[in-house]
DNA sequence: CAATATATCCTACACCGTAGAAGTCAACAG
DNA sequence: CTGTTGACTTCTACGGTGTAGGATATATTG
């Protein structure tokens, strides 16, 4: 047998290792310095042979996301619904931030990929399992996806992030009367992290969720 | 007096005056279809004069978020507090309905302009009244901001539009098997509008903010 | 009036995504 | 072996982008 995929063309090149290898580029430099010609550059090849691969560079970064949402593994069925779920977020809380250039894509391009059916799949089974009724599913279920990207995108578009010191001395100039609560919270603003705020909101709104059930089989 | 305020140049142009003419027109044409030259050509001037007075398109698109943060109108403080963080998520709602485009560079460029502190102001003093200790304010502050971020945003991003045709038809080719809750919700899928997302999902996150306050109250 | 500051415009540059045509090369048919 | 096919790669070029640097025009001031 071959000792290697068969090798289509002189260069070796393949759809998949194009996109790796683009993921890794736009983590490198940042989507505004992610560029088809140096992608090529960093290939190997022309720029116009990326595209004889990929079509387009939007159709590229909807297989870069697609590629970002395959790594995510499925939690094991068996387990209770809030943990299955809290798995998926955090795994997309792990993903955001070891690949946050990629992981922005994903807010552009959800819905597409089978992948993306896949976590769906898993999240409408567990809420089903929690007793949800089906008439809420979908809607709690795209309820809790927008938040857990929210959460993930705001923490590596830098809302989450420590305020720098320019923003600490906006605040500072701010008059105290006005804005009484900013000043009070600013050390626990300035040292914010963000890893306690996205495991925090994730689970305050599950609670959410929770109460949601009870009230709704309760008074029955 | 003037009956005109004072129109520095020969144009009459002022900062203030593009960063509006640049958010229609970033709603007319989209983020790739809005352009230095093309908003040029809409005031009526050489593309360089914009940017005598904007400094860069990056920093236009920073006023242009920040003059959209500044529509939002602050709730009346003596309101409960959970009232007055309906209103400024609700506001943020409509806000993405209205200009998505502009919405979008939210994400971009939070935390930056005067009216961002003024918001955060209402959302930290809101907390406080309802009983989140000050350890948790900023916490819990960013993940109500960056979750109604995500449920606007993913709405106008598409996640929460109704699926289009060839969605469902990707749906319906999966095996019946392995995804029994897509199938089975299906008709819901299809039908998902968005509106009551956002609502659901906000009293849910704050019911779980309620329940946090009560669990921290009660057993001491 | 002259001088200065402010506002506007022109030209040009480096870069972008990609259409279209041409080239290269392995595999196969005869 | 030659000829052909088809997949792969490259070349050239086009119309676009943001904006630096400098020239110009207008308004304001001395």
């Amino acid at each position: 047998m071959n000792n290697k995929l068969k090798e289509r063309g002189r260069l070796g090149l393949s759809r998949a290792a194009i996109v790796q290898t683009a993921i890794t580029l736009i983590e490198a430099e940042g989507e505004t310095g992610f560029t088809m010609r140096k992608l090529a550059a960093k290939v190997g090849c022309d720029p116009m042979t990326v595209l004889y691969h990929v079509k387009s560079k939007a159709e590229l970064e909807r297989a870069m996301a697609e590629a970002l949402n395959e790594t995510i593994q499925l939690p094991d069925p068996k387990a209770p619904w809030r943990d299955r779920i809290v798995s998926l977020a955090q795994q997309c809380h792990t993903l955001a931030q070891r690949r946050p250039e990629t992981f922005k894509l994903l807010l552009r391009f959800r819905g597409t990929g089978p992948a993306d059916l896949r976590n769906t799949e898993v999240i409408y089974q567990a809420l089903s399992d929690a007793g949800v009724p089906d008439s809420m599913i979908v809607d709690v279920g795209f309820g809790l996806y927008a938040s857990v990207l929210g959460l993930a995108m705001a923490e590596i578009g830098g809302l989450l992030r420590p305020a720098d010191a320019t923003a600490l001395e906006a605040i500072d100039a701010l008059p105290v009367a006005d804005y009484p609560a900013l000043h009070r919270l600013l050390p626990s603003y300035a040292a914010e992290s963000g890893g306690r705020t996205f495991e925090t909101t994730l689970h305050m709104l599950l609670d959410g969720i929770e109460k949601y059930i009870r009230d709704r089989d309760l008074p029955r």
